[in-house]
DNA sequence: AAGATTGTTGCTTA
DNA sequence: TTAAGCAACAATCT
């Protein structure tokens, strides 16, 4: 599941690779991942160049120069970003590591676009969750405004702005860590990580968190999601990265997958519940 | 073969 | 008015 630390791995990707390429072309095979009309869709882009990458929580945001429009990304679940170099095509990609992504465009290959030096890029997304959309400054702003909150990593994101957003909230921290008006970013598997990092039990109302455990996540958040950074994300089933690569992060994990599996600290197996309707993990000795 | 998998939206309920 | 809860979506795997 792709959060916070896999797109900024794709953004990073991304930007290295991508910026300032002009699109000479471009595939709609889905209608439904572009939002907007395939064929409007195909004219605003067609001779865009992206010139800039950015990210807010799991949410991809290409500038495109000269229409001042961005491009919104989201991968939902299992969308994915193949880039190819001309070069890497020439070689008929063998030079690729990571099998099934070598024959693009494939069956669940939603959005084709092909740049001027010959390089590609494929948004593919199994289950058609994820997006690929227009918007311009006013409505890109109105999207953020609506639904992100303070960002980890960034200045934006403290000890206060984490205790205001959540001192009121009377849902379990699980749930309230997964809003992304509360931090954006985290998702299923790094909010179990990072309450088992804090000793938190999932089910506790998030109002009900005390100075030293809001301190203590809020350091977790910031640690766990830079470490994960610089292992280039976890795959837990389909994310990769531009080139098809898997992240690294994925032995890291203390709960997330782990259930009847001994806690690192304590050796007791990891429990698994459903809570807010999620697959979670934790050590009913460790967090409380 | 039913149930689990999850990010987000939008509807319903409190 | 706001917050919380939950179904729905999509396709595949176990």
């Amino acid at each position: 599941m792709p959060e916070l630390p896999e797109v900024e791995t794709v953004r990073r990707d991304l930007s290295r690779r991508l910026l300032g390429k002009k699109i000479k072309n471009l595939k709609v095979f889905s209608d439904k991942t572009v939002a907007s009309a395939a064929a409007v869709f195909y004219r605003t882009l067609k001779g865009q160049s992206f010139v800039d990458f950015d990210r807010r929580g799991k949410l991809l945001i290409i500038t495109l120069s000269p229409a001042n429009l961005f491009l919104l990304i989201h991968l939902k679940m299992t969308g994915q970003l193949i880039y190819r170099s001309s070069t890497e095509l020439l070689a008929g990609g063998h030079s690729l590591g990571e099998s099934d992504v070598v024959n693009l465009p494939n069956k669940h290959t939603r959005v084709a676009f092909y740049f001027n030096d010959g390089s590609q890029l494929f948004f593919n997304d199994m289950r058609k969750f994820g997006y690929v959309k227009l918007a311009n400054r006013e409505e890109l702003d109105r999207i953020i405004a609506a639904g992100y909150g303070p960002e980890p990593l960034t200045k934006s994101f403290t000890i206060d702005s984490l205790t205001d957003k959540l001192r009121t909230k009377k849902v379990n921290i699980k749930a309230a860590l997964l809003n992304q008006k509360n931090v954006a970013g985290l998702g299923n598997i790094y909010v179990d990580e990072v309450l088992f990092a804090a000793g938190i039990r999932p089910q506790r109302l998030a109002n009900s968190l005390r100075a030293k455990e809001l301190a203590l996540m809020y350091q977790v958040i910031n640690d766990i999601l830079k470490k994960a950074i610089s292992y280039k994300g976890t795959t837990f089933r389909d994310f990769v990265d531009t080139k098809g690569q898997k992240g690294n992060f994925s032995k890291h994990l203390q709960v997330y997958g782990r259930a009847g599996q001994p806690c690192a600290i304590c050796r007791r197996p990891i429990t698994k519940i459903k809570l807010t309707g999620r697959g979670t993990h934790y050590c009913e000795r460790c967090q409380r």
